[in-house]
DNA sequence: ATAAATTTAGACAGGCTTGTCCAAATCGTC
DNA sequence: GACGATTTGGACAAGCCTGTCTAAATTTAT
């Protein structure tokens, strides 16, 4: 049963591919359409697949649509720390270093198709499934937001800025980054690049102006303005 | 046809009362079951009114999703515009009113009952009605961010704030104050009081300590530890 | 090449919803 | 008290969707 042609376990393939491509194709529809709008038949349709397999691989429609939670949710979550992986624990440029990873964040957890089906699966059935979200909570945000929260802590430990608090600061962070973004996301759009970039540069500067060293007496730019008064 | 008795226009009165009643219970089940969920039905019955009442009233399930997200827009903008006017112009204690103007934002526009639903419509059906929600994006964000934007502007023309970009600021001030809200309101909750307060007064620091001026070497308290550096 | 597993297409019952129609009851007003 | 407008409850057709079942076709591995 195991032969030696494919590196690791490798059960039926063609099988284990179906099953994902029914669950990508799920998503899209639930998304479009809400649980209660999505439609089987065009779910099948669209993975490519007659309807009696989706039944076979998820046996019904909540089941599925529990598969397309998890799996969006996992998938995010490792984009997620890979991420925050990328954070500048010592800064060349902070500023530059700190919008780079933001917009990393943005495009590639936040802005990308998983992100956006997660987010609009929370949003539109989250009431309806508290168990299922209550741990995309725990797993997601409950997680992210410390680990973020804890690369801050190091910053502000090595000098780098100035934090009471770093949860805190954190959840401000994204909150800044993201200001700008905030309608495209509320009606379910991907905002262009350009303006993630400017919403990440425009947010960055702000956080550093609250939460930034002030230049110690060598290299002054336009910080001369702000001294005075 | 017009007795003295009621002070304005007042055509059939129970009539009008009913049409009400039936665009505010659509709202409710709009929101908890979604476009294609919601059951015609239920709305009747939860507008204590005849199914039969609803089609007399609003023609057919597509008509009345129209009316209910109109008259959601209509009312938010009239409090939000009615909340913009109590922005502090001419602060005492510049934070403590941002505070409480934040604060107000919030549980007046942003956490009720009417804000709440219509947040999560645009964000479920928002794909499905471009016209209708570009509609809302421009009587909503479109003027209600500029209008922020101007008192903000005022604020940074009296002395009061050092800001370049006077939208970009409005933007944040929104992003900064809701920070810590994020996940519930994506989750469809209602944050408790304090929750709301205590997101608006670390945004609000956070705000001043980005955009405030310096006190003017009177008035010294933690901000001499910044001094330095 | 053969045997087992998987997939397919289509039919089908059962349930639910929308939107219409209608006759009786109710309401508001003169 | 009477009249017109509105509301009610229920019946109804038509359509759509889920989930099951079947027998045939196709894939996959030995």
């Amino acid at each position: 049963m195991r032969l030696g042609v494919s590196p690791d376990t490798f059960p039926p393939r063609g099988h284990e591919a179906k099953r994902l491509s029914i669950v990508e194709a799920a998503a899209g529809v639930f998304c479009r359409e809400g649980f209660a709008g999505a439609n089987i038949d065009l779910i099948a349709a669209e993975a490519g697949v007659s309807r009696q397999t989706v039944y076979n691989h998820h046996g019904d429609k909540e089941k599925l649509f529990m598969a397309v939670v998890r799996d969006l949710t996992e998938r995010c979550n490792a984009g997620i720390f890979a991420t925050i992986a990328t954070f500048p624990d010592q800064p060349g440029d902070l500023e530059a270093d700190l919008i780079g990873f933001a917009v990393r964040l943005n495009q590639n957890c936040i802005c990308n198709r998983d992100g956006k089906f997660l987010r609009k699966l929370i949003q539109t059935e989250g009431e309806r499934y508290p168990e299922l979200f209550a741990e995309w909570r725990e797993q997601g945000p409950g997680r992210t937001w410390p680990a973020i929260a804890a690369r801050f802590a190091r910053l502000a430990y090595g000098g780098y800025l100035t934090i009471d608090d770093p949860d805190v600061a954190a959840r401000q962070f994204l909150g800044l980054v993201n200001a700008e973004l905030q309608t495209t996301f509320m009606l379910g759009g991907t905002p262009r690049e350009d303006e993630v970039v400017q919403s990440a540069t425009n947010g960055v500067r702000t956080f550093l102006r609250a939460f930034g060293k002030r230049p110690s007496s060598s290299s002054v730019k336009k910080q001369s303005a702000l001294a005075n008064a």
